[in-house]
DNA sequence: GACAAAATATACTTTTTAGTATATTTGTCG
DNA sequence: CGACAAATATACTAAAAAGTATATTTTGTC
């Protein structure tokens, strides 16, 4: 069993994801985390060094959980062109996202980018990681027969979560589902092209 | 000619455009657009009402600019498959872009989201302007026998732009054009397919 | 169930950032 | 050229945010 202690700032952690997904590791302050917990700061104080380091943390954490739901999804399709499918329907609906805010990797990796180095080496990792599951699975699918050899595996995977993650945002700003479903049909068209 | 205050207040905005692309609205301070610009709180004060002001009409010109430049940029292609093409090959290298820090619109719309609903919407109209650009190159492309009536103009439109702009933020991430030059050739096929 | 240690709350200080009042400079036009 | 208005600089105040010292409460263990 958890200590009490690890169960507090696990729950800060997760109190403070949906805030981060949402307002952006500047956009966040000590007090909104404080206000969401209903906790004090002797008490944040207590469990992280400085701002610094909750945010490093509040952010690795949001990357491992969607890494490790998106992984549980994917792997639920028996066959590789399931599991495909699987990853594609993951955000089919870009607004009502599982984390209130959209998708934590893409909403980090555009801040990031330019300001935080060590939380961008992690979500190039989370990318790259990404990359080499779904190009596997889809090697998997040629060599088992289900997709010719005319795909190129590792770009209809960038392809694909390119595409899908740009849908979201362009989505969520729209304020539209719609385009997003059309992409994942195409996107799914375009697999079945390949398929024999 | 332009006014001395038009000229300096012209220059805060040029200047902290790409402060405002790379650190985010909430990680912009006004100190660092002082520092930029080299100018002066009564000065800056003189232009802007606020922070905010100077936010919004910052981001305001980017993606007027943005959207002047892509306009400009397509127009040059002759036949619609140019035109296309020529979007596309706008941000072929995602990490040395034209205003330092990657594309505006999307990194805007990331943090726009769920924080600037003035800012978002006026993305919003951005998104749906290009989108019905792209769209009308395409179906003019229908038309004159460019492409075949198998193409679906809108849904290519907009997997284009997603795959396109998420590409960049993935290909920021992980510091690499590579996937992005592929993507890019991919993308091109996929519209050759129903060249005639 | 008492006691030590750990966890949390309170009340404060420090630092950072935004914003303003006023002085000075600069450009423009009679 | 000189006056005057516009533009800019300086030096300040106000507000917000981060961080800390210390008191109090709670937890787990003997």
């Amino acid at each position: 069993m958890l200590t009490k202690s690890e169960r507090t700032k696990q729950f800060i952690l997760d109190t403070a994801a949906p805030l981060y997904n949402e307002k952006g590791i500047a956009g966040v302050n000590i007090d909104d985390v404080l206000a969401a917990t209903k906790l004090t700061k002797g008490c944040l104080y207590g469990h992280f060094e400085n701002k610094d380091d909750l945010s490093v943390q509040v952010v690795d954490q949001m990357l491992k959980k969607v890494s490790e739901k998106m992984h549980m999804t994917v792997a639920k399709g028996k066959t590789a062109k399931a599991k495909i499918f699987a990853f594609m329907d993951f955000y089919k609906d870009p607004i009502e996202t599982y984390i209130s805010g959209g998708c934590p990797i893409f909403n980090t990796a555009v801040e990031a980018d330019d300001n935080y180095p060590v939380i961008k080496e992690k979500i190039a990792a989370t990318f790259r990681a990404g990359q080499e599951g779904l190009t596997n699975i889809l090697k998997s699918g040629i060599e088992n027969g289900e997709f010719s050899h005319d795909l190129d595996p590792a770009v209809f995977a960038f392809k694909m979560v390119a595409a899908v993650e740009g849908g979201i945002i362009m989505c969520r700003t729209m304020n539209t589902v719609k385009p997003m479903q059309s992409l994942i049909k195409n996107l799914k068209a375009e697999l079945e092209q390949y398929s024999k």
